[in-house]
RNA sequence: GGAGGGGUUCCCGAGCGGUCAAAGGGAACAGACUGUAAAUCUGUCGCCACUGGCUUCGAAGGUUCGAAUCCUUCCCCCUCCA
């Protein structure tokens, strides 16, 4: 029975060391399923924004190290169950998104999700409003709606918060169009392996559940644990919002950085989950003490970079982070730049007034903030008064770096 | 549909006619210390203007010299009843 391919490097083995599983419905069926041959298995991703963030990469990896064993992932983009909105360890009503809206980000967000599963030749990547939207009401209640005890789902820990605060019918169907959804790519492909967060439990087990009832057959779910940072807060939170995948909201040089500044505490996980690096190698970097672990974060910040936006963009990244921080007068070319032009220079542009426009401060109060902390420095030059301008011979020909704390920094250029 | 409770600045949560841009906590940001880490300490944390102005407390009106605080209507949420 056994495939001695998919036999000898089991990927469940894989997904384990690396901290990737959380539950799973039957551990031994998943085992002996992943090692007899191609498994099709699925992921879902909602496009309620235009850009995946960081929080997906756990699944995105996943998917990523299944596709790499050998089997076939399924990404399904959920322009239809967005039309819902999943209330699971939701405390308000998720905003009901236009139709437009859903479905320009899910084409923003293909390619992000198929950059994942290039180790797959024949990866499907589908949207479940395709098959959620033909739907007939009657027919649907009538052929699924049957199989689903409304006890039960009262009694899932997903619901509870909801229970206290409200729970709308549309969103009570979301688990239904989930379940359904696993049934399709079921009938359809083959696919016996769900995959998703460790939120999304309840629902995965309705979609195993419903293929059960109907057809008798055992498919399989497993989740991943939710990543928080070692301080608790959800990974890929910071001042300026998530950590977006897309380089034009989180530039590659920010998102390097932010891996360069995550805790101590994370970077052996993080680089587990984020990385194709060996364990070994990953034992030997989580073991660097003090400030060597910065050589690890370093790496982590890299290999992650290299991942979502390419090998050139990780090493730009890297040396501009290496110049910036090593103090090298103007920076490198990769630090995201801020033009103004000799007009604004000769005018005498406040340095207030340049922190906002180029995006270190929210406001021009904040930018005041900065400057009356004592944290703003234009090259050299630390910015005693909120009153200071900038002026021509302030803007060096290769640009200059304005940094705004120790951690944001421009580089600013002449137009 | 009926009765009661509630909607406050990013989050939680005080305030219940002036002294409220609004206590406290969290998050966040800056400075010090460090290792672009953590912990700790200090400060900041609506917007604009060099101690003044403007816009906020679900929405719209109203009472008042003056409202987040009182009244009216509306919207939304919770609990119990139907």
């Amino acid at each position: 029975m056994a495939d001695a391919h998919f036999e000898a490097n089991n990927v469940l083995d894989i997904l384990r060391e690396r901290g990737f599983v959380q539950q799973v419905t039957n551990d031994d069926r998943v085992r002996s399923q992943l090692a007899s041959g191609r498994v099709t298995y699925y992921v879902g991703f909602d496009p309620t924004a235009p850009s995946l963030h960081v929080g997906s990469m756990v699944p995105l990896m996943a998917m990523a190290h299944l596709a790499r064993a050998g089997h076939r992932p399924i990404a399904v983009l959920g322009g239809g169950t967005t039309m819902i909105g999943d209330p699971s360890g939701r405390s308000e009503l998720r905003q009901v998104m236009a139709v437009e809206q859903i479905q320009a980000n899910r084409s923003q967000i293909e390619p992000q999700v198929r950059r994942f599963l290039a180790a797959a030749s024949d990866a499907i990547v589908v949207d479940n409003a395709e098959w959620l939207i033909p739907l007939n009401y009657l027919e649907f209640l009538r052929d699924i709606g049957r199989h689903f005890s409304v006890n039960r789902m009262l009694a899932a820990e997903a619901y509870k918060l909801r229970l206290e605060k409200g729970l709308s019918f549309i969103e009570f169907n979301y688990q239904l169009l989930q379940a359904y959804d696993f049934l399709v790519l079921w009938r359809r492909h083959g696919c016996t392996l769900q995959m998703g967060g460790d939120d999304q439990w309840g629902n995965m087990l309705a979609g195993t559940d419903l293929i059960r009832r109907l057809h008798q057959e055992d498919v399989q779910a497993l989740t991943f644990p939710l990543i928080q940072t070692a301080s608790g807060a959800k990974m890929g939170k910071t001042a300026a919002g998530a950590v977006w995948l897309a380089a034009d909201r989180t530039s590659p040089f920010d998102f390097f950085q932010y891996f360069v500044n995550v805790d101590d505490r994370d970077v052996g996980r993080f680089l587990r989950l984020l990385t194709f690096l060996p364990l070994p190698e990953i034992a030997r970097l989580e073991a660097l003490v003090g400030a060597e672990l910065r050589e690890a974060k370093r790496v982590l910040a890299h290999e992650i970079t290299a991942i979502v936006h390419g090998l050139a963009a990780a090493d730009a990244a890297r040396s501009a982070a290496l110049a910036a921080f090593g103090g090298v007068a103007g920076g490198d070319r990769s630090v995201p730049t801020y033009s103004v032009t000799a007009g604004e220079l000769q005018g005498g542009l406040k340095v207030v007034d340049l922190l906002a426009a180029a995006g270190l401060a929210a406001s021009k109060s904040a930018a005041r903030r900065l400057v009356e902390q004592g944290g703003v420095k234009l090259g050299d030059r630390r910015i005693a008064s909120v009153s200071d301008t900038v002026s021509v011979s302030d803007v060096a020909d290769e640009g200059t770096l304005l940094h705004a704390g120790k951690k944001h920094l421009r580089r600013i250029v002449r137009a």
